[in-house]
DNA sequence: GCAGATTCTGTGAACGCTCACAGACAACTC
DNA sequence: GAGTTGTCTGTGAGCGTTCACAGAATCTGC
């Protein structure tokens, strides 16, 4: 038979061609072949053009724009050692933070901010240990440039992990942990809490309640905010904390204030979902928004604005927070300095007080 | 000087030692070595491990444990032509979109689907011309093995692209357009809008009104589901068009509704957030719900339970939408037959209606 | 004991790109 | 006109995989 002698000698011009046939799409090399350059003219002309003629770019860029030319991702960052791509890691993510409008807010932002770069957005999960696993291998298996982290508890233990530096991270919210964890991009908590506590006792609101979440990040600052303000009128029985920011607790906890302090007159929600949730109980108790109680709330959601009545609230400038989170990061990924940053907050007001 | 000297003699061997010192992490020959096999035996174990001896097997995990080897998915890629990834395609999303809450289910429960296949998820955006552009690009480019499109309005026309097959696509709802068009993943709208409609008529409603959305994916199903159940009852009157799912839109229409029929006594929204909207007007408006008007909603979103009063409404199964997307795309994209999906709903009562 | 499977292994050649290098040429300066 | 600088170009090597192939070893059944 004359397989053997076939084989004996490869025929490699034979075999480029059928590999061509079955392949996705033209490579640098039709390209440079329709432009009459060569490879590495092409190539410079895909990154910066800087040495090129402009009879060359010219022709590459028809050549490009004829053929359908498209870089292929894989083979230039096999070279370059870069994804461009960024991990956005949702860490501990109860459905309860997913559905957070300020969340989506984030999410939105981070894309569009992200695709002005023409870097790709990977979103992953990280609520069980297996799947932080798999995240911290993704990210270490140099799958992504860098990682924009965010966080519902503060102390996630992501943050341990790469604060180690495997890879750039941003987290938004200061995250909690050892000094020297991660950069982050947050609004002034602080200062925000203090503007609405400041405001409700401006409107002469004597019993002023706090529905506080210690644990989530952001929410130390907001307490503390509140506290700052009133000093010793904040009194244990006019503050407590649930586990989370959601509509349910914000209810619960309405429910308990009401219940430890009848004269209650104003309450301070650490956010939106908090503050509906209050709201939903207060008007359930027979109590009139804002004529026997304010209520304020925090993050000047789209919920913020459907609630009845609307609320008062803080603005977050969270498309800011986006933008800076963006930018941090890809400086940090850059090798160019970049720390963390803190975003004015500003009030709202609305009906509810 | 001995530079020329050294110039002259390329020597590889410490050029490469160099590299390896700069380098990210292991590649597959240092686990060859370590486990004292080759190349092709270290990757047949990492695909499949078929024709692999018991002995190599261990070895080789153990060398891929001890130097914390993960593979290389550029170099993979740029053979195999996969990816490992899919493209979530967000079509058209005004805000209103994004902070929908089913949307949010959906990328939730498509990221997680797809993490139990390492495949990742890479989210774009497509509001403007230039960002479809840049879409459609990526996809082309093979970045990605399928996609999941996310459509707020029929008729988009990415799907026209898409259907042109340059890579598998699932859609979520029904597109409108061509029926040549691409397979998609919906709940059964039509069967759904029958559900609540009777749902309203055994109540003992009369004036039963709509507020329906033709434009958005799945709104001309549930409009085609009231009349089918209505009749002549569906006056002209009793029906308002909305342009998208959001809250005003839905407080509008209520306010309309109110206008031209004083005597309605029922309302179906297409969607909870309509529903929320309508709830809203009809408060400001002096009816008591459902005393005087009920309200049904369609989604059974996170919004129906935080109403005022709780909505009744139409259980769409989300979850299982999502696990079905990603399941369609995964047998396309192994070449495996797959069609459309429809998937029951269900009424849920609460005290709206 | 030997032909034929069957299992297991190593090797070379891609995949499509970037990057460093060297060479060609043009434009200056002295 | 020789040297120097600067612009522009092509070429070879290598990135870390997979895949096809060929060869070695082991197992069948007669």
């Amino acid at each position: 038979m004359s397989q053997n002698a076939d084989a004996a000698q490869p025929h490699p011009k034979s075999r480029g061609a059928a590999r061509r046939a079955m392949r996705r799409g033209p490579t640098i090399d039709d390209v440079a072949e329709l432009a009459g350059v060569s490879r590495g003219t092409v190539s410079r002309v895909l990154n910066g053009a800087r040495y090129v003629s402009p009879a060359a770019l010219k022709a590459v860029e028809r050549a490009v724009r004829t053929t359908g030319y498209t870089v292929n991702q894989s083979a230039r960052s096999l070279v370059t050692k870069q994804s461009n791509a960024v991990a956005f890691v949702l860490s501990e993510p109860q459905e309860r933070l997913f559905e957070d409008p300020n969340f989506s807010v984030l999410l939105r932002c981070c894309t569009q901010a992200l695709a002005e770069h023409d870097i790709s957005l990977i979103l992953m999960l990280e609520s069980s240990d297996a799947e932080r696993d798999r995240v911290l291998r993704y990210v270490r298996g140099g799958h992504v440039d860098g990682v924009l982290l965010i966080s519902a508890h503060s102390g996630d233990p992501l943050v341990a992990d790469l604060a180690r530096g495997v890879v750039p991270a941003v987290a938004c919210g200061r995250p909690g942990g050892p000094e020297s964890a991660i950069p982050y991009v947050a609004a002034e908590d602080t200062e925000g809490a203090r503007q609405m506590t400041r405001h409700l006792v401006a409107q002469g609101r004597r019993r002023i309640g706090m529905i506080a979440c210690p644990q989530v990040v952001g929410g130390p600052e907001r307490l503390r905010g509140y506290r700052d303000v009133l000093g010793r009128r904040a009194l244990k029985r006019l503050v407590v904390h649930t586990s989370d920011y959601s509509f349910a607790a914000g209810a619960a906890a309405m429910r308990e204030l009401l219940a430890e302090s009848p004269d209650i007159d104003a309450v301070f929600a650490a956010s939106d979902l908090l503050a509906a949730g209050a709201l939903a109980e207060l008007r359930r108790a027979g109590r009139r928004v804002p004529d026997d109680v304010a209520v304020g709330g925090f993050d000047d959601s789209r919920i913020a604005r459907e609630t009845d009545p609307p609320l008062t609230t803080i603005r977050q400038p969270l498309e800011r927070v986006a933008a800076d989170m963006v930018d941090v990061l890809l400086r940090l990924i850059r090798r160019e300095p970049a720390s963390s940053r803190l975003l004015p907050t500003e009030l709202v007001r609305r009906e509810s007080a």
